[in-house]
DNA sequence: CTGCGTAATGGTAGCGCTACCATTTTCGCC
DNA sequence: GGCGAAAATGGTAGCGCTACCATTACGCAG
């Protein structure tokens, strides 16, 4: 005998009453829901009306069960208050919120274990598209990458040998670019100073190096870096550490931002003119290097743009069309303002 | 007659896979997993090595699917990039990364039908906890909060009627502290700049509106508020409306620091010297508060900390023991710096 | 030696949905 | 008018897991 075993869960309405409500079957509400158009005009119309009536919503775990694919974006970035990635996750939520998507966000604190740990979490869940942050995800990430049955964006970056799709820009070319601005601004002791030394502060850095060596003013006292997490604060005491060292500095390009409003308060308070004395550079142009007084030159680079690029990318390859340019380079620009103005 | 369909998940092992390997049946598999201490030593250590050797990971679909409730806390805040969030959800994310839990994060863009929206999608899910930022919710926002049957945590304010717990301070309380503390140091004609008016800027301006009338100081010109989206260069623009509509104008209390900070830099643009001619106070305490120059005073929240409660009280409700103390109060703090060291 | 509570394990039947394969209906065209 | 193809709909059998009941093994009081 049967027992008609009351349901597990707590009785909201399910396909099925749907589709008795409709008179129909489950199958073709459904499809309803998922392929309008292979629904006739009438039955569609029945069906929403029971679908609103019982107030209806799917089951979201049963509909990733029963097809092997759940609507998720997998999202890793390595911080989730620093702006930067901030705006990216931002870029990626508008560009989403939308669609039928859910996002899984993951914060690896700048640790590859933790990348691999959060990615084994992620594809346990066979989500419909991963994206990352940075390009140098450790071999056991790669794999796991690779292995995910699903698009992948690797974002922020460029680089030459993309897992599967990436979207960013040139950190290198950026740190070169800020470096020569200084440069051809006429000052000559140039520092860099940098915290939380990631692979993209560290190519940076390389492209800081590459343009002081080409000018033949490079010299490994002026390099002031600290693998702190990055704070405005941080950037005040990493200012006093480099004119310690070296006390004829005359400019200094910062990893990030807020070191950059850090140098500058501390200039402030020293006394040191700003651009006369010292030239500062900062990195990515948070609205705040327009407003500063004085206002702070600055490589801006397109996170928000990055977010939403990666998500188009994604959506194209899950709707089959793959984008044939895999390799996206958003680009910066350099804004020149008063703390470079000499 | 009966075909041996090829299995439609990608191949991965599951339950079954490892209870053949392990000679058990699957439900002894699978409590060995989430109850281990039901399990006997021996099959415990036979099953983990065959979890191991397969590389088995649990679906969590299917897992949601079968027990009614999917490991997952709903978390839904106004806004991703407003560092106040975004450290509200690091303590949330910090508090979960050792646990089996998965986050599901929203942005509801201040907006209540959005937050209605989420939260639709949210429950679909049978979420394990739901945190949603503040405790203004809609009436429908309300209702399905109350019927979501899992532990509900408000944060970021405390009020008197909460749907299940509450994690927070007052912005009221905050907003008069901030102000009396002006009025303390001797400013007169201070105003209220304030953006992103929400419910807890509205609270705070409150506040501030109770300091002033309490010392017979209120005049309705020295608030200047919009619904814009908060900024540093809002704030100086801002700035530059309340001295146009108040010229007199010896101090303001602003919304938060980003708006303090954009006051801040227009003094200095505009040489006027702070603290000495116009105070100023932020609301939140930025870890730049303390470096800028002058240093800013402004009212500490302790926004990490609501965070990590808030998780501590769900995960404590979720296990059974529902914390006695369903409101916390996490309180604020009072920074005096030199921007009111007048 | 029986009876029975307890601990350890397993079988069965779903959870709510969709993939896959019918089946039925409609329609264009010779 | 008949036929094949396409469009519309439905039934069945799972997806991978766990709730809910057995069932077995074991120890101990009577």
């Amino acid at each position: 005998m049967i027992k008609p075993r009351s349901r597990r869960g707590g009785g909201r309405p399910t396909i099925a009453d749907v589709a008795r409500k409709a008179g129909v079957g489950a199958i073709t509400v459904s499809r309803a829901l998922r392929e309008p158009e292979r629904v006739s005009e009438e039955l569609r119309r029945q069906i929403q009306a029971a679908v609103d009536e019982l107030g209806y919503v799917p089951d979201p775990n049963a509909r990733a069960l029963a097809s092997a694919r759940a609507e998720v974006f997998g999202v890793l970035v390595p911080s989730l208050t620093n702006n930067v990635f901030a705006e990216v996750v931002r870029g990626i939520y508008d560009s989403l919120s939308a669609s039928p998507f859910r996002i899984q966000l993951g914060n690896t604190h700048y640790s590859g274990l933790e990348e691999e740990r959060l990615l084994q979490v992620f594809g346990s869940q066979r989500p419909a598209a991963l994206i990352v942050a940075g390009i140098d995800q450790t071999p056991t990430s790669r794999k796991l990458l690779e292995s995910a049955g699903c698009p992948v964006v690797q974002v922020m970056e460029t680089g030459p040998d993309p897992v599967d799709m990436m979207v960013g820009f040139s950190h290198l070319d950026g740190g070169r670019t800020a470096t020569e601005h200084l440069i051809e601004a006429g000052y000559r002791r140039i520092g860099f100073i940098g915290a939380r030394m990631d692979p993209r502060s560290q190519r940076r850095l390389a492209g800081y190096r590459a343009a002081m060596e080409a000018a033949g003013l490079f010299d490994p006292r002026l390099v002031t870096t600290t693998p702190v997490l990055s704070s405005v604060s941080l950037g005040r005491e990493m200012l006093r550490d480099a004119l310690a060292k070296v006390p004829t500095l005359d400019g200094v390009f910062c990893n990030n931002d807020d070191i950059a409003l850090g140098v500058l308060f501390e200039c402030h308070r020293a006394s040191i003119a700003v651009p006369k004395t010292i030239g500062i550079v900062g990195f990515n142009d948070l609205d705040m290097m327009q407003v500063a007084f004085p206002s702070i030159t600055s490589i801006r680079t397109h996170r928000y743009e990055i977010g939403r690029r990666a998500v188009a990318m994604a959506l194209a390859a899950i709707a089959g069309n793959r984008p044939e340019q895999r390799i996206v380079d958003l680009g910066f620009e350099l804004k020149r303002r008063e703390s470079t103005a000499r």
